[in-house]
DNA sequence: CAAGTACCTGAATACGTAAGAAAAAATCAC
DNA sequence: GTGATTTTTTCTTACGTATTCAGGTACTTG
């Protein structure tokens, strides 16, 4: 039991060359039975298990798909990746989830080289994450679906949501509740996605006539903490807001708690609604009011995406867009009449 | 920029041998200046990275730790895979967390066989598991730490929560608020965690002098749904609990649903206790009573001993038990007088 | 009986890297 | 100028597997 056996021992101890042993174990080509049985006896009795790496070495399959994530705290990373487990074993392929906020070298990313040398595809996961990556994407030549992104002009398959128009429904959701007044709490600066959903929240206002107010526009970095903080921000104004839009539920759940521990009620006084809709979203009190894109089908598509790309699929780059669902709560109500 | 460059190319490029490369590049041995100068040139040139497979068949170290969960559906390995991941970073390791309900051949678990090949060390988190994997992870000459298990009598260092005494607290804090019929939600069958927890709940009924009834004790299974299943054939008890302790969070909050949809108050009616404290318990509503692991200590002796392994120590095959905290919140009160 | 066909096996080679040994070249002491 | 050291480079070998090709045996078939 101490190290593991190497097919060449099994073939010795029946008594064949380990090309033969190779067949009998794998079940292909031609093989006496006589010998078979002498094989797989011996196979079982040093306990052989093939070894994978230098299986792939030679270049064969792995069955593995890897998830390149840059930001293991996030939470929705939880739904994505659970959903994206689930197709992907139905179709035969194990999973390996990597993180990596790490680089190796300047500009390079040995931990991805490295991953595609062990997997046969690659699914970027980049919810929260600029375009540093980006340009190593795009000179890949391999198997590789990027989810979540707003880049643009990639040579991969791009499978996001529409985050511009969830975040006009969103915020066209708080205009229709009579709320005039809406702050907006961004993401982390630099990403395409926290841009996408900005752009979405002023064609809101635009299209309903509302005048935007730059001081209603507040930083935050994705997380709960910067979303505390942002409120804490726009509960200082002379003219505070009768509504939020966090751009994802994390940084929500920071403004209802800024909310509250001021003393303000939700959606009482204000109005809350953020982006995502992660499992918590639905257990906050009050329940959170947000949009939710369609994890299972978007993790379907890019399974299929990838291991058609595996199968050797003509690579066509195609921004793949899911529409967002507006799921209505508590967290937002009517603008009280003072 | 289509297939990546190997190591003997550079070498022709720079007109020297492999070996003289290899050193160059690595930084080891003597390579004379103007060598080197024109292998980096030829490295730059390629875009040459290592093939870390290469180099790890030769059995060089990856540094790369395996984190091997069987359950990635289940949300308190959010937090215990990102303080490990943390930690693990700190010491120069990157994770690749390996998810595996599947098994490749008849009690054989070749995904493992695979994680060693590539990884250095192996944690199993496998906090809602049976015994299927023990005896392997027991024949395992590998770096290898377990932990959130129960099992007995391992060839490896266990690190795991006092879940007999967690729960003893957990229980013994509903008979301090003035509660007797105590239900108890157990977790998935077989699992070693929902039996101590068990055994927890027995003594601190027996310490207290309350006659353990066995109706109030209902099967879960770690999950939401369950929790509310559960909870529902409680509450159709002829004489229902006044609290409940579920063996996790999640089934609390399976549980909170069930008591709400019944228009029952928690705490007011009912009092409910968790088991993990996940981070939305902090959030539910009413904020969730439980019972707290210390997270990112116990991941970061996890991470020391793997490592220790990994550097040649001997293995002391130990069970690490960390106490856990009861975190007073707002889903248990005293039982009201009737 | 020669030739074709199905069945079975093994040798050579390749994947990309690096340790250890050894050889070649340069430097130095006397 | 000979031998002893130091620096630099290369050769051989090994990690574990599987593909391609070629070399067999035995059985059918005209």
């Amino acid at each position: 039991m101490r190290k593991p056996s190497k097919l060449s021992e099994v073939a010795k101890l029946a008594g064949v060359s380990p090309i033969t042993a190779s067949r009998a174990i794998r079940g292909v080509g031609y093989v006496s039975a006589a010998a078979r049985a002498r094989i797989m006896e011996a196979a079982a009795k040093l306990n052989y298990t093939p070894d994978m790496l230098a299986r792939r070495m030679r270049g064969d399959k792995s069955n593995l798909i890897g998830v390149f994530v840059n930001n293991y705290g996030s939470v929705v990373l939880h739904e994505i990746i659970r959903t994206i487990s689930d197709h992907a074993r139905q179709r035969g392929y194990d999973l390996i989830i990597f993180n990596a906020e790490r680089f190796a070298g300047p500009g390079r990313m040995a931990t991805s080289e490295m991953l595609s040398k062990l997997c046969d595809g690659l699914l970027l996961v980049l919810p929260t994450c600029g375009d540093q990556y980006l340009d190593v994407v795009n000179e890949c030549r391999f198997p590789c679906v990027l989810m979540y992104s707003e880049a643009q002009d990639m040579n991969v398959p791009v499978i996001t949501v529409e985050n511009r128009i969830g975040a006009r429904t969103a915020t066209a959701h708080l205009l229709s509740l009579g709320h005039r007044r809406i702050a907006f709490i961004a993401g982390t600066p630099g990403t395409g996605q926290s841009a996408e959903r900005y752009q979405g929240y002023c064609e809101a206002l635009a299209a309903a006539g509302v005048e935007p107010d730059p001081v209603l526009v507040v930083q935050g970095a994705f997380n709960q903490t910067s979303g505390y903080a942002a409120t804490e921000q726009l509960l200082a104004l002379a003219q505070p807001p009768s509504a939020i839009f966090a751009a994802n539920d994390e940084m929500a759940f920071g403004a209802m708690d800024a909310l509250k521990s001021r003393g303000l009620s939700v959606p009482g006084d204000v109005s809350v609604i953020g982006f995502d809709d992660i499992p918590t979203s639905s257990y906050v009190f009050p329940k959170l009011t947000t949009m939710r894109p369609p994890y299972d089908a978007m993790s379907e598509r890019a399974v299929t995406e990838v291991i058609a790309l595996i199968q050797g699929a003509e690579i066509k780059p195609a921004s793949i867009r899911y529409g967002m669902e507006l799921v209505t709560r508590n967290s937002t109500a009517p603008l009280a009449r003072t």
